[in-house]
DNA sequence: TATTGTTTGACTTTCTTTGACCTTTCGCAA
DNA sequence: TTGCGAAAGGTCAAAGAAAGTCAAACAATA
């Protein structure tokens, strides 16, 4: 018995298709399932996430809407597994980001120009604040690894 | 799904193209995308505003009108003017930190690409940690602003 | 029965759109 | 020359239009 969830996700893979990625409306979506438009998040969350391979960009407001974005598994899966790297360790010192960037860079998934933006963001001196230094420079290397992905 | 903003943006982008100005009838633009006026401000205020590379100058009355002018400083400057920017506020918003970067970006001092780091560098995904985002965010810009000026 | 997964709804945040009211400028008439 | 009215554009706050969050209720399953 296939739930209402389970319907949206073949609905929304349906449209997505071959495409790399769609457009969506949550208010639409919802209305056209007659369900709670938190039930589209729900789907999202639980169907589209990271680990399924998707990334859900959104804005909000008028003329809003909800992209959701398929990564290609075959361009370069060292991403992946860099995320899964970095999903397992709590904290990150700049040394290790800074080899993490090195190897991004020599197998080409980012000019040298682009890694010394990374290492900028990540350096000491840029995250100088008082507390949890490690864990927050993990957060930001995850997030823009993570975006280097939708290349 | 567009917002009527975003075409108005596109419009202004149009009639602007390559000159370094335009002159802008606020009434007639309202009037040709069916919008109340104010509208107009809007657009100039979140799309042409001074951050993203913009200077707006207008005149009242009869014959009045908006000139939306394309700021062109030296490459060479930009940079150092964006520093001493940063360095004049406390506190950085990711909207703001995204019109610094999308001004980089079309005055091609750093590639789409480099922009679409910084900006994950800086989402509030990025740095959602429990204290003084603002001040924390233009730390790492500025960081990232000044390895930029090393190339 | 306990746990896991689904559905709903109240409340929040963000961005857009509108309208009422304000200010500046210009041309014309007294 | 002054003053008035029309013709711009400006400001600001409220309403509207999306999407997000979170916890509670409900359902299914081990």
């Amino acid at each position: 018995m296939a739930s209402i969830s389970d319907e949206i996700e073949q609905f929304i893979l349906s449209v997505l298709s071959d495409d790399e990625s769609v457009k969506l409306s949550r208010n639409d979506l919802a209305h056209y399932f007659s369900v709670a438009p938190s039930q589209i998040n729900y789907v999202l969350a639980t169907r589209f996430n990271f680990d399924k391979g998707y990334i859900i960009e959104s804005k909000r407001g008028g003329g809003g809407c909800i992209t959701l974005v398929r990564i290609s598994d075959n361009k370069e899966d060292i991403l992946p597994e860099l995320v899964q790297e970095l999903d397992n360790i709590d904290v990150l010192t700049f040394n290790r980001a800074s080899n993490f960037t090195d190897r991004l860079v020599r197998d080409e998934v980012i000019t040298k120009e682009e890694g010394d933006i990374i290492k900028s963001a990540l350096s000491d001196k840029a995250l100088n604040f008082p507390a949890h230094v490690g864990k927050m420079r993990k957060n930001i290397f995850k997030e823009i690894v993570i975006g280097l992905m939708r290349r």
